[in-house]
DNA sequence: TTTGTAATTAGAATAATTCCATTTTTTGAT
DNA sequence: ATCAAAAAATGGAATTATTCTAATTACAAA
């Protein structure tokens, strides 16, 4: 079940890259269609088990790699909770993250305009984010559906 | 310059170990010490070349041991950004952390109940957070003291 | 005081990630 | 098309934070 990028996909992919004077090879191709396809916050690892499947042969250095340019070009984000490997999420939009602790499921947490700018009221004068990072951890009773291809939730 | 810990403090260490059915050891009190000493947000060799100046023989891994117990004691807590090491702060009331990137110093900015109404906003339905981390990277125009003994900051 | 339990210790092991040297691929100029 | 230069991919070694393990030491209660 390989999904492969449509043409706009691939027009994103490669102006990012051509803004940045970087290539658009097979394998990073491949590794942002798998961040794509499946919306679940893969490590690097689960990556490349994916990746695995359309190019038997790329090895975990190049999945690094790519992940490192995809996160350098915009394209996708690396998300880090606690001390886990980091996880990779196409999501581009302002959200959180929530973990849960029984199933291990991560969900994205779309922002509202309000939230967003309580938000920035947190910082004092003087001081300015260029990015910031917000995670929960608790449980949910939302199931973790095997190919959900979206997890973002909204409040309510 | 050894800070040692007030009677209070000891009490509040003692009491919270004892909870638990834990032993007040030097390397614990120690550890805490150096903690609550100094609000800098120190890594795990941080603190170990801070504590060997009290108790030169300890080792990093009583240091990793004791750190694991103060925060299972809720008596400081572990914050992770990104994937540097993890660092101790014995700031216990709900705040956010700001890095700032040209001096790598790390403030904390306590939250008003306002703005922690808005964060549990998030949530959708159905979903319940023990606990949730909040970064944010940029710049400040704040100074990093040496000495700073809080680094805590409000609003305005 | 012994005696069992907990804690400390040094060093080995682990795991995620990065680095390095080599090979392969791609691009652009001829 | 052909070749040279640059970029990317590759496999494996190195690094780093942290955890584990086995042995020793300290402590608390009987």
């Amino acid at each position: 079940m390989i999904r492969t990028l449509n043409s706009q996909e691939k027009e994103t992919l490669h102006s990012a890259l051509k803004r940045k004077g970087l290539r658009p090879t097979k394998q990073r191709a491949s590794v942002y269609e798998v961040i794509l396809g499946k919306k679940d916050h893969p490590n690097a690892e689960e990556i490349l088990q994916r990746v695995r499947r359309v190019l038997p042969t790329i090895s975990l250095a190049t999945v690094y790699n790519c992940l490192e340019t995809l996160v350098a070009c915009g394209l996708v984000r690396q998300v880090n909770l606690d001390r886990s490997p980091s996880r990779f999420c196409p999501n581009l939009r302002p959200h959180a993250h929530f973990e849960c602790t029984k199933t291990g499921a991560i969900f994205d947490l779309d922002l509202d305009e309000t939230t967003i700018s309580t938000l920035e009221a947190i910082l004092p004068k003087g001081f300015t984010a260029e990015n910031f990072d917000l995670s929960f951890i608790g449980s949910s009773n939302k199931m973790h559906r095997k190919n959900l291809n979206t997890n973002s939730l909204s409040k309510q």
